[in-house]
DNA sequence: CATGAATGAGGGTTCATTCAT
DNA sequence: TATGAATGAACCCTCATTCAT
């Protein structure tokens, strides 16, 4: 769980991935706020809990905050999606749970998705790949629910893009609040959001 | 065209937009290359083709330029929609045709959509509205196109959920790079997305 | 009565002269309301009507500009006080008439003096001793009133100390204005003032 | 003693008062030298010994150097007047020696004085009617040193007003020395101005 | 003689990072 | 391990002055 990309000087792993958390709890707190670059280091070693110099001790640059961060969140859904997928069956009904479940977590997770939106060009090439390559999992996780639930009819392709697509349209939610509130609530945006994805694969609920 | 919304000490308006064009293609090429932060003020003028002094001759603060890039991004994309929706009559065949130069143009501009997603929490409220009403503005050009080609029997959030997805989905085409340009061309990306929106709309190509 | 301390690129005296007295009262009123330093070149440009081009036409330096107000301030007073002493007749009720027409004219000029005060140190060597000249000429003139309607009896030192009092005394009522204002009139003040310096000078009013 | 107006982002007390002391006497020497305005940050650094990062653990803005100075130039002479009366017993002989001592500090603290003239108006309202109270402070330490060796036949306001010339022309005596200090001795300008000081009072010296 | 756009040195301030304790 | 004082490069912005028109 504790990132081995990001070095640390101290040695006591236990207590690494307990300041970690801490780091990344004061972060995001921040980060949601004022965002990555307006946020300074000395703020997060406060609202961290230590000081400047311990904060040091557990991260080489500001950056390795961000990713923290990022892992984090993307860690979350990850998890979460995970968890929803691997305890159903393959079913429309399912398909339609998971994609549910999915969406009301991006309701409750709208200002991390702003940060994942925000600042990964800030990341350096090797960190931001870890991140990306975790949001191509989690797309192709959606995928393969899809895929159990949808006759050969439909090209790979075309099945891959409805599972961005609604992934997309997940974080999109928080992301465009502002234009999308306006007109819709989350079940309402849920729910149209379903008929697109199943009339796109062609499956009917029951 | 030329924004009223930055103040300037240099009285001719002429020479006002001529030098806000040179600052905003400065910027833009910087921001696309080390985004907003990371660019400086010295950088801006020096690629602007001035001097620091005369870059702040016509604006006030770096923000200034930020808002300058965003409106003219944004500009730009709303005249395409909006020369590409006007001349023509409303009919599917020109729906599709309209949503294949819109994704055309975003293929062009996927570092400028990067941007616009980057730094608008940057923005002051006031300037960030501004942006938005912007957006909401094209979401809407499209819905509008779609009303006209669509039998009565859709719902108006429907439509305009479906005009969300597709201005989205446009934008994602160059920032979810990474992950579509593997599997997808653009070609291809249009096509889809093309069928999927027909399908939401309910209608079938000619 | 043109300063030709202050060189400028224009042959005509005459409106080098209008051009200067502008320059005085935009300065001046700046002066007063920011001091010298919070003041732009442009403003006082501004404040005298014209252009910061032509500002630079008739100074060389922001310095001279500050010149020229002291300048004019000096010789304000000092033509005052000229005038009220050689219109008299050497008698104790003149000087005593001479002192309060002075003392009227600082409380007129407290925001002048103030600026006098203020940044002489930023004042050239040369262009400050004239400043101070004028200054001594001032006191001495005061010194002379005095001599004429006092007896032999006190030794020389002892009135020019006394004129300096005066003449402090008469700017102070100005510059400590917050202190001084508090307890006294401007007619009180000089009844007061009036009365210790015919103490020192061993004289009795009439 | 340390000023607690002004905050410091460290926490060890101790320190803050001696870097402030450091900075006072930087400051002090170059305000003396070019005045405030003239006067960089970073030469109050390095003139205080440290870095330009440093100086700003102990201060906010350049402004609070001027503020730290003024108090420790006002805070001086305070201290020193009221050791200066606390000492003695109320006499003539007393007063005399008091005075003689404030002006010979004066004498010592010509440019200090220079400072507190030129730029009160630079600070800010409530900072500078801190630096103005402890002014009114002083002359009404001197007016009640005066009370006590003054018969009753004096006016409040009379005593008051002497009290003010004298704290004025001592510190006079450095802000004209330019003027004054030509004719007159330190030596012989304490004894003509205590014996002005002494006939407004109306005694006699024993 | 008047204009005002252009210049760039230099100002105040911030903040990521280090290192002695 | 934990601390926090110290550092200085680098940032944004101002403004006195010049000069082509």
């Amino acid at each position: 769980m504790c990132s081995d990309t990001i070095l640390s000087s101290i040695k006591d792993t236990a207590l690494v991935e307990k300041r970690r958390n801490q780091i990344i709890a004061g972060a995001l707190k921040l980060f949601k706020q004022k965002g990555f670059h307006r946020t300074t280091t000395r703020e997060i070693a406060k609202e961290s809990g230590f000081s400047i110099g311990t904060l040091y001790e557990y991260i080489r640059t500001k950056e390795d905050v961000l990713f923290l961060v990022y892992e984090a969140i993307n860690d979350h859904v990850y998890k979460h999606l995970e968890k929803a997928i691997d305890t159903k069956e393959p079913s429309i009904d399912n398909l339609i749970s998971i994609i549910d479940s999915y969406y009301r977590l991006m309701d409750e997770m709208q200002d991390e998705v702003i940060i994942l939106y925000q600042e990964v060009k800030s990341l350096e090439t090797d960190v931001k790949e870890a991140v990306l390559q975790k949001e191509r999992d989690m797309v192709l996780m959606i995928k393969k629910a899809m895929e159990m639930c949808v006759s050969g009819e439909l090209a790979d392709e075309e099945i891959e893009l409805v599972a961005n697509n609604i992934f997309v349209q997940g974080q999109m939610w928080g992301f465009r609040r502002w234009m999308l509130h306006r007109t819709f609530t989350i079940d309402k945006y849920i729910e149209l959001q379903t008929t697109f994805m199943l009339q796109a694969l062609r499956v009917e609920k029951n």
